[in-house]
DNA sequence: CTTTCGTGTAGTGTTGACAGTTTGTTGGCG
DNA sequence: CGCCAACAAACTGTCAACACTACACGAAAG
């Protein structure tokens, strides 16, 4: 054979594109978290098929999927819609991320291995950096404490816990951040914080770690309720 | 107007059967829970599309709604398996309910009307007569001992928290009490777990209420563990 | 006898077209 | 001038057919 292979190696930009609707559902995803797709906006099938170059088949599922994240909500004989969350659910969903994390916290202190720990320091490290480049403002900051929260969520060691917390909960707080532009507005303690968090795991101390993850969600929730106050202020 | 309104009262058996797939979706979702298509079982889309006399196209949209409520897995170009929960996974449930609906429980005791809580306590009552009948080991506990946890979950106010523990957790947790066969095993402590619960409700006293629903859980994921245990020892 | 390659079949992914419902608009009536 | 009703357009839900991939069986070579 001459042609031993089609599919060599590269293949493309992202390997585990394997069916159609699964890559046009990332790229909605990221459409609708950076804003392009703005929230409450009508999702007309038709136009989204057109725009991305596939029948309603796939992109159907492909929507089926973004309603399973949370990120569209769909009625029947009608369509769907970017969600659009209130300042409530907003909160709520804070509140249960202190319950979720602040448990993820616990089982990291006892589940995540010793390099885990390790690796997990040097983002700290890199986000320092990166605090002291921009003088206080990071905007890599933004992704840096998803980062740090999504893998103490994953050094939990508990499916479930990584499955609702990395799935439906990440992404519409990813969203969030992008929407209000909450750009977490106190990175320095929020760094300072992150780093009291994992001086207590790789203490191994889980009650200890699981009450600074508290806290430091609710400190987060409360500035956010702060500045959704002002605005609703300076909106009347 | 002599034909005031077509759909009138009553309309259908099912009301809420508004497309093909969402009605098909409710009895797959019921065939699963009851052991009809048993875990690790295959899904032919062709197969199950003759049983319920439906399109591939209504069935697969079916398929992909009970992914998100994690019923299902899906491996692409392979085919979708009704999930099979390993032990380690069911107690990893249990760990993740005794936090959110601990949580639940605390803004149930803030949030529920006294209607609802009288109402509770009613559901109660009937739970404990259901018991007297059958002297213990009751069947309808099964179902009964869930319409508790979902009514404190519903009385928590929070839509998240609603979402996430009526949706995935609540039907794999229905699934594996079928499953398994474990009808709580220990109804009648269960029943005054439940009346303490309410009266720390009925007191406004969340934490304490948020404790006992965290005991309670807890209590019979030990039970579970236990069981699991005697269990593997016996198929040794 | 074991291993590997080739072929065939079943099944999933995808497409296009059709039917039913919802919604927006326009015209008429009070 | 406002409200109700009928009409039309668009969209969603559903169906049947096609293309491609994955797995299984069988044959041939080592």
């Amino acid at each position: 054979m001459t042609t031993a292979n089609p599919t060599t190696a590269l293949e493309q930009a992202e390997p585990e594109s394997r069916t159609l609707a699964d890559r046009v559902c990332r790229e909605i995803v990221t459409a609708i978290i950076m804003g392009d797709i703005p929230p409450g906006h009508k999702i007309s099938e038709p136009e989204l098929a057109r725009t991305y170059g596939i029948s309603r088949g796939p992109l159907r599922e492909a929507i089926r999927r973004l309603e399973g994240l949370r990120l569209v909500v769909r009625i029947p004989h009608v369509g769907a819609r970017v969600v659009s969350l209130s300042s409530q659910e907003l909160i709520e969903i804070y509140h249960v991320r202190e319950a979720m994390e602040g448990m993820a916290c616990r089982l990291a202190a006892q589940n995540m291995t010793d390099d885990e720990i390790a690796s997990l320091r040097n983002l700290l490290d890199e986000h320092e950096q990166s605090l002291e480049k921009t003088e206080g403002r990071s905007y890599f900051q933004k992704e840096g404490d998803l980062d740090f929260h999504y893998r103490i969520v994953q050094g939990s060691k508990n499916n479930k816990l990584k499955e609702i917390l990395g799935g439906e909960l990440y992404h519409l707080v990813r969203m969030y951040r992008y929407q209000f532009s909450l750009s977490s507005s106190r990175p320095v303690r929020a760094l300072s914080e992150h780093r009291h968090i994992v001086d207590a795991i790789q203490h191994r101390d889980g009650e200890l770690a699981e009450m600074l993850m508290r806290r430091h969600i609710s400190a987060a929730r409360k500035n956010i309720e702060h500045k959704l106050k002002a605005k609703s202020e300076s909106e009347l």
